[in-house]
This record gives C-alpha cells, structure tokens and sequence, in this order.
DNA sequence: CAGAAACGGTTATGCGAC
DNA sequence: TGAAGTCGCATAACCGTT
C-alpha cells in the first residue's frame, strides 16, 4: 500500500453523521489470499503469497503478515521471496475466487438490487432505497460485514460515503476490516491532507507530473485554477481529479454491466522464436476466447493480436470485420494474419494475448448490412424485426424514412 | 468543381485499476 | 530489478465521407 497513512485519531473523529451517505464501497481483505488460508487453516497466521508458481510470477495477493515483509501485489514473486523466504506460496484458484464471488454477490442483493461489481471482491451498493426498511446506512453497513463474516468467514471492509470516489476511499483508509464513514460536511478536511495519489485515476505517471509540479497534497490540487491543472495534465484528466478534489463525483451505481472485451494473455516461461510455435499459441489463445465470447453468447467485430518482446516493448494489432464473428477459425485466421504482417524475423516473445472487441449479443450481431454487402442479412433482419413488431406492435418499429415529427 | 471542415470509424498506444 | 492477466477509458493519427 503505497498511499500515505492517515492517522487514526484523525479518521475517529470524523463524527457519526451518516445522512448524506447513500453509497458502499465494499472491498474484501486480502482477497485471494484469505480464500486459501480459509481453505487451508494450517496457514492460518503465516505468510502466504498467491500468485505465479513458474519463474516470471508476480505476486496477486498477499496476506497481511506477508505485507510485514514488504510484499505487495504486482511485486516479482523472485524479489518476494528475497523479502520473506520463508513465505507460503500458492498458486491462484480462480474458480474458486469466483464461486465465492457469486456467494458475495448473492449477500450484496439481498442489502439492494443496485449492485455495481467492480472485481471478484469489491462493489459499491446505492442503499438510497433501503434506509427506510433496513436502517441508517452504518447500520447497514455494520450488518453487512457481520454477514459476511458469518456467512463467508471472510472478513470485509466497507466505506461509506456520498458519492463513490469518497466510499472507496473510505473502505481503503478503513482496511483491514474496517468500517469508515466519510460524513459529507467532513469530506474535504478528510481529502485535502492526503497525497495526490488517493485520487481514482492517478496513477504513476501523472502522479510524477504532479509532484514535477510541487503538488503532493489533494488539498495543493484544489487551490489551482483550472487552467493551470490542464497545462500539467491534459484537458480530460484535469476536470477528472479537479472535481474529485473537491470531493465530486457524480457517477452513478451502474448494475448492468455487459462485457465490451473479452481476451486472454500468456507470458511464457521462455521466450518464443519459431513461428510455427507463436502460431501454435496464438491458436490456444484464440480457442479460449472463442469459447469464452461462444458461452457468453457474443460476438465480436474486431480481433486484437498483443505481442510483448524480450525487452517489454509491447505492440498490439487489431483488424475489425464487416460481420460478427465466435468462430475460431475465422477469429484464428484474423489473428494469424495480423501476425504474419509484423514480419518479425526470430524475434523474442515473452509474451502473446489476444482480445475481441466491439461485442454484440450474437442473435442481434450476425445481421450488419454493411455497404460491402448490401444485401447480406436483410431476411435476418426481417425476422427480427417481425418479431419485435409481435412483441410492441406494428408502430414500433419502421424505416427511418417513413418517421415523421408527431412519432 | 475543388477544397475546407466536420464527422465517424478504425487503428495504435498509453494509462490506470484490481 | 524484473515486471501477470484482464479490462475500461482516453487520446491521437489517419482515413474516407459528406
């Protein structure tokens, strides 16, 4: 945890005015790691690393008492074991991270239907709707962790807040198990003493634009004119964090969330060279999302090919089609051949990933009459559009032509 | 009729989050 | 010093249309 601590007594006394704050951040500890130690009591109190097995691992997650040692997630497992040799270190499970995922989830609707899921252990919860039936939103939230430890015997921490920013931020600083409130007439003494950084968005880069700039406190940030933050930023990210300095975030609890890009990477245990091999692997890769968009029912326009060489310079291709595509070969055939284009003359591969884009549930997607094609997939269409007519009525749906000002 | 300007799609890259 | 895997979003260059 990179972000600068903020001191207890500070957070305590915050004050207990929880009016405003309608929105959860539910966040759980250690997340993966804490699955395994639950799995595998024997590592209760120890250690323990989840994450690559193989030479070029990196850490995923990390149990607290590894934390002690220093060890955060995204670190080389090479470098973690120099810090804590004798760390336990398991492989990741992620079927089971997301079956107890789903019981999670299963817990979080029954607080609320809006439910926005954010990972496999972390979500916000807008409760606007519940407060009447279940009680103050602290209340709610103290209950919430109790079920989930109860249920799950797995611990959460939760934010509570106004907006979404601020509940991350309160379910971060509240970690581990942790409950915090952010009262809204509190949040700017809260946000204004901690480092650039806590903003969503910042990052490493722009974090080294800013302290480039001598500003290290969110409360610097505020003071700016506007203009200023753009000239050191970029337009975009500048109105972004402007408002969150000032503790504004007008996003709302999204729930439905359909996929916009489903894609799957390996990094090797050695380099690759041979082309047939890269294409060997990039016909693994391509069966795997295929199956993937194939059992989601979607199907994509457009193939992007990634190739990472040995010194991390990475590249990515993509090609988009004029129709909608699940089928391995024809995605396989797309992928190759954005291969095969690079030329590449025994270049070293660490890595290789593959991704669609541009999905579309499948029975909607196959039927794009494009200009290429005029006349391919008016019959589909056709059909679709009898069927929408039986379902809202003959008006509902008609050429664009024939729409005039009273529809 | 040629060219400017606006526009939307594609392609590539980069950043950030977990 | 050694750097995973997945995803969304922003931006910019380029291109063909209008």
């Amino acid at each position: 945890m990179s972000k600068a601590q903020l001191n207890r007594t500070k957070i305590a006394s915050l004050g207990s005015d929880d009016s405003q704050c309608h929105i959860l951040h539910i966040d759980m500890d250690a997340f993966y790691a804490s699955v395994e130690v639950r799995a595998n009591p024997s590592l209760a109190g120890k250690p323990v690393i989840v994450g690559g097995t193989q030479g070029r691992g990196v850490v995923v997650a990390a149990t607290y008492e590894a934390r002690a040692f220093g060890i955060h997630a995204a670190m080389p497992m090479s470098r973690a074991l120099r810090l804590c040799p004798q760390a336990v270190v398991v492989a990741a499970d992620h079927a089971q991270y997301a079956e107890v995922s789903r019981q999670l989830y299963q817990i979080l609707i029954s607080i609320t239907p809006y439910v926005e899921t954010l990972a496999l252990d972390e979500a916000f919860l807008d409760i606007s709707g519940s407060i009447k039936l279940l009680g103050r939103p602290v209340e709610i939230a103290t209950k919430l962790r109790a079920q989930i430890k109860s249920q799950l015997a797995l611990t959460a921490s939760v934010g509570v807040a106004s907006n979404k920013f601020l509940a991350k931020l309160a379910s971060t600083y509240a970690k581990p198990y942790g409950l915090l409130l952010i009262p809204e007439q509190k949040k700017i003494e809260f946000l204004h003493p901690l480092p650039v950084g806590a903003l969503w968005g910042v990052g490493e880069k722009t974090e080294i634009k800013l302290k480039e700039s001598g500003l290290n406190l969110i409360g610097d940030i505020a003071k700016l004119p506007i203009e200023t933050l753009n000239r050191i930023v970029g337009e975009g990210v500048a109105a972004h964090i402007y408002e969150l300095c000032w503790g504004i975030d007008d996003r709302e609890v999204v729930t439905t969330e359909v996929e916009k890009s489903i894609g799957n990477e390996t990094t090797f245990g050695e380099d690759l060279f041979e082309a047939t091999e890269v294409e060997a692997q990039i016909l693994r890769l391509v069966d795997q999302v295929a199956a993937r968009l194939r059992n989601r029912d979607l199907s994509a326009k457009t193939i992007c090919l990634k190739i990472r060489f040995h010194d991390f310079t990475t590249i990515t291709r993509s090609k988009t089609i004029s129709s909608y595509t699940h089928n391995t070969q024809e995605i396989n055939q797309i992928a190759r051949q954005l291969y095969r284009n690079l030329n590449l003359q025994r270049a070293r591969i660490r890595l290789i990933g593959v991704r669609a884009e541009s999905l579309q549930p499948t029975n909607q997607a196959n039927f794009q009459p494009t200009l290429d094609q005029p006349d391919l997939g008016w019959p589909e269409a056709e059909i679709a559009v009898d069927q929408a007519r039986a379902k809202f009525g003959v008006a509902a749906i008609k050429p664009a032509r024939l729409i005039s000002e009273q529809d």
